[in-house]
DNA sequence: GGCAAGATGGCAACCGCTTGCCAGAAGCGT
DNA sequence: ACGCTTCTGGCAAGCGGTTGCCATCTTGCC
């Protein structure tokens, strides 16, 4: 083709006809360093996300210019393109639960040894909200992270239809997830619960629409009724402080000599009111909570729970998901997941029924 | 119009001109409802970006299309061309570190109301890594949160130049800040223990490098001196309950019989130490913590505290920083920025010296 | 009825980067 | 040496929106 002649001809305008250059302001972009490399921008594309797909020479080049450019590419004009953004969303109910700490850890570290990014959102309200909130932040993402999630079954579904999911501490058919191993711990709880005389039992429970309420219930129904002792349920009830608190008259009403609630906030309640009113922990009511939050040490007595390997958990749903994204860090379908088992830590709120 | 019956004269061609349509798969794109509206595509996102600037027919027209294609927007595809993501970071060293709570929650709620997406992102370890994931967010937000910063000033400053920023808790030159009144409650906690009896008071501090540390001695010394009491210092110390705890010993050997905490957690760690020590709380000595942390009220005896407004302080944290991104929600430059001022809650770990 | 100001909507050029396709260069086997 | 495979790197067409500019239509008004 002559054209090209043409264009060699017209070279000595000041302007070539490359496209854009350093406009001056804003970032570098793959523009300036080819224009400092003196390649085609294609050409920097590939040497900086393609290694060995070009000459070394070019490349080592390519980098240089990069290097005195201080380019950093830009995320979102490569997300554009690709379809892939390097990130990954956790969403929570309520970014204060405790519960979270370890799981934004875990997954925090995971994310970033992948080279993925974790962004963390709340949705404080209802599920429709959260609904809302999880369909904003799912076209910026590769993949999401269920935790405390108000959704339900089918909500989720149609979620994990359209972008990878992982749904934490709470089984979805048909989506993946990771669920600690409660029966550990909740099989040390009754047994050393057993052994110190105890022979009834209250579980208060958490929200009806908790998975993991229910799961609790399930399993320590199980293993009370194998050692013949005696188990009620008070509840559902809102997972907070005061709900623990609200329920504390209930627990007396039954009878019961070991009340075991469904996580370490409500313990927390009802250790306090228990308390207040004058009982005498451990001796009148041993408590039993879940999830060794922060703080579950502080009280008075210190609380006895059954702790969740939390970190591990969040560390282990971003690997399965990154494996659904197709990242590099994550594990495959049928990588061996590392045993989350759950484990009692006796502190001082249990004792034999009737001890001082 | 003749055009019009020329269009549909042409409507048979099965494969119209139009660049792009329903790809089968993937999201639907302004392309698709451009066509089903029978607009151009730049028609469609004016009706949806600019409302008022068509005619109210065919905004209508195009609206109903969309709502049938269940559309929405790519947020990155928007973010190309405009430069702006409606997404704001806040960056923190340690997201298990209480005192984020309400200040997550405070931001997460002021970003929501504007139609913006917050994400939390966590850098646990140096002011370098920090720094790296600060730049690695950076691209990709329209403005940066810094809370519980481990990054030095003139770091800040550089990543200020980029992005519009604003330091929680802290004071940086040339950079926007939000930090509550310290004064009004340490003077507060500086009477109450005047008042109980205490003469000298021993301040346990926390990291040099925290401005809220010296920030706080600031302010107590002063109003220390205004009294004639004696104060002390002893630190510098991590902000943590260990290092609460191993300060402990230098509390009791300076013979103070009060003393203020950087934080709650020093002072829980102190807390629990002088009980494991047989030492009587609060007649022997009165411990005063900041921030009123989840937990605080825990502790045996209850903690005495000098809370700040933290979630007010994320919230207008993030109004302040929609306001320099030019966001619609954000507040201009003079506006009046809401009171924060701390406050002293008293609890039962303040007492007269020598009470029982 | 004629004309200027507004309203309306199409065209096309980006935003910064990726990638399929292809041509020319280099390396190779016989 | 020659035909062929492998390297290299350029071209250009997107990804899904946004927006300046402009032609055409409406209106308003004298």
């Amino acid at each position: 083709m002559s054209d090209k002649d043409v264009e060699g001809a017209s070279e000595q305008a000041p302007t070539p006809p490359r496209r854009r250059a350093r406009s001056g302001r804003g970032a570098p972009t793959i523009y300036d360093i080819a224009e400092l490399a003196g390649v085609n921008p294609s050409t920097v594309s590939r040497a900086l996300s393609q290694p060995g797909r070009i000459n070394v020479k070019t490349e080592q080049r390519i980098h240089a210019a990069a290097k005195e450019l201080k380019y950093h590419v830009n995320p979102i004009a490569r997300a554009l393109p690709t379809g892939r953004t390097n990130t990954l969303a956790l969403l929570v109910a309520d970014i204060t639960n405790p519960v979270l700490f370890g799981i934004v850890r875990g997954a925090e570290r995971a994310a970033a040894a992948a080279g993925y990014t974790l962004v963390v959102a709340e949705s404080q309200e209802s599920g429709d909200l959260e609904a809302t909130a999880a369909r904003r932040v799912l076209p910026s993402v590769d993949g999401l992270l269920l935790s405390t999630t108000r959704l339900d079954d089918s909500q989720i579904r149609e979620l994990a239809s359209r972008k990878p999911v992982v749904v934490l501490n709470r089984e979805v058919d048909g989506v993946e997830g990771v669920v600690p191993d409660v029966a550990v711990g909740v099989e040390e709880t009754v047994r050393h619960l057993y052994d110190l005389g105890h022979r009834s039992i209250v579980y208060v429970s958490g929200p009806s629409t908790s998975w993991m309420s229910r799961r609790r219930w399930d399993v320590l129904s199980a293993s009370v009724r194998a050692r013949g002792m005696s188990l009620a349920e008070i509840g559902p009830n809102r997972p907070t402080l005061d709900a623990g608190v609200a329920a504390f008259a209930r627990v007396r009403l039954s009878g019961a000599t070991a009340v075991v609630a469904f996580n370490d906030l409500m313990a927390i309640g009802l250790l306090r009111e228990a308390t207040r009113n004058g009982v005498v922990l451990p001796g009148q009511l041993s408590i039993v909570g879940f999830d060794d939050i922060f703080g579950s040490d502080f009280t008075t007595p210190p609380l006895t729970t059954v702790r969740s390997p939390l970190e591990d958990a969040g560390e282990q749903a971003v690997r399965l998901l990154l494996g659904a994204v197709g990242a590099p860090g994550g594990e495959g379908v049928g990588a061996p997941s590392r045993d989350l088992r759950t484990e009692l830590v006796v502190r001082g709120s249990t004792a034999a029924p009737g001890a001082r």
